[in-house]
DNA sequence: GACCAAAAACTGGTTGACCAAATATAGCGC
DNA sequence: GCGCTATATTTGGTCAACCAGTTTTTGGTC
């Protein structure tokens, strides 16, 4: 009987706010540069507190829509195509992805890294890697499990690349990976031998500057994960 | 003479929070899916008052660090990686990036949501892609400046590919593309038109599912841009 | 001692008043 | 009318008090 009820949306009020800001400013009543209505007056149009006006407002800053100047004001940001089709709420809301998009783009980024910290890295960067590789060991012997370490590992090989942009991209999908992970059981335990001598196969090839055969490395790495991910539909 | 004088940090006490926090949970002192202490109990032993502790858990909620539960406490969550080594500061923190970073990595994702795209596209997103690049050229025709337009049109593209974390990720990185691409002025107004052709060049290959076409095609469509950063040093 | 309901304490959320800096206005001297 | 300064207003930031749930403690009962 109850079954029958028809679930109810209770939309959070601060969400509400946001998108009537973000239509001001897609619709281009505000334009880019331009300064928002006050806190108190947005309060008061849209009958509302100021408190979750100034809570939209920081959501909508953190987002990059706008960005607030103390004592003088809000303005709207340039970057109009984010609030300009709603995309609003795709942006860091990967948790929604599925455990294939997820993999099949972190192993793209990873092969980059691989590459291009063959060509990149500096003796800082391999003592790094090295660190890394060994506390993934440790924490394997203690017969722990390591997905953080592991990711670690990967993560400076990113850094030994140079470049900023592809770590950054790394560090954030990298809290859905771990919880993907952990949610269906991907590390076998079996496998850590394995996994530890193909961490030891990229970090030579890095250390040879051999930017083709670190791709490769690092792919032949993935894989296993990869063909998990294909084969197997969570949930 | 007062080029002598040191630059002082006035570092924000909100941040100073936020790496006292950082540090209680990777340090160990709360595991993953313990309670953080009360925000009341926060404010009282760091000497600040509450909404600044308030302002500081807001963040790290949205970094993923802690999940607040409502009248109930904030729960340390169980991503301790990116806690792990004081990474925060660099996550979403693309403007620092260089624009050789960012472009180069631009390139690596278009390519391959231009091949996916190819591979998984249905006849609705063909159409979108469509309405896009046609907003693109009215705005074109006008004389005016569609950077917003064209990079709309990419974004259409990830769209297309299924793939929501590559979507995801371009959007992160979109805003910073914008930017970038004003301030250093990188789109000349000459090469609109060979801009549209290449645009519907990389459509058709998408609507034949000709994947390596369009791989080439977007890469083809990128070169100059990639070109341009290779050879140009900002600022 | 085991169990349970009532109440006290504690939780994050919300509110309206106040703060200092930035801005707009008014007034004055010329 | 113009240029400057002093004042008034507006701005986002801060704070302490309060609200409505949740959790813990408590006291009584069996």
């Amino acid at each position: 009987m109850l079954e029958n009820l028809q679930k109810i949306r209770i939309e959070n009020p601060v969400d509400l706010i946001i998108s009537q800001v973000r239509n001001l400013i897609s619709s281009g009543a505000i334009k880019p540069g331009e300064k928002l209505p006050s806190e108190r007056k947005l309060a008061e149009h849209l009958g509302v507190s100021r408190s979750q006006v100034r809570s939209a407002i920081n959501k909508l800053e953190f987002y990059g829509i706008v960005r607030v100047a103390p004592q003088s004001g809000t303005i709207a940001t340039g970057l109009g195509i984010v609030a300009l089709e709603g995309l609003i709420t795709d942006i860091l809301k990967i948790e929604n992805a599925d455990f294939k998009s997820l993999v099949e783009t972190r192993v793209l980024l990873e092969k980059e890294a691989a590459r291009l910290a063959a060509l990149n890295r500096e003796e800082s960067d391999l003592e790094e890697m090295k660190k890394a590789l060994q506390a993934y060991e440790d924490k394997l012997s203690q017969g722990e499990s390591a997905v953080e370490e592991d990711l670690l590992f990967h993560i400076k090989i990113a850094e030994a690349s140079k470049n900023a942009v592809l770590k950054s991209l790394m560090l954030v999908i990298t809290p859905d990976i771990v919880n993907s992970y952990i949610n269906l059981k991907v590390c076998s335990e079996s496998k850590t031998r394995v996994t530890i001598a193909e961490h030891r196969e990229i970090l030579e090839k890095i250390k040879n500057k051999d930017s083709e055969g670190a791709t490769k490395a690092m792919a032949f790495h993935l894989d296993a994960v990869q063909d998990f991910s294909k084969n197997f539909k969570p949930q």
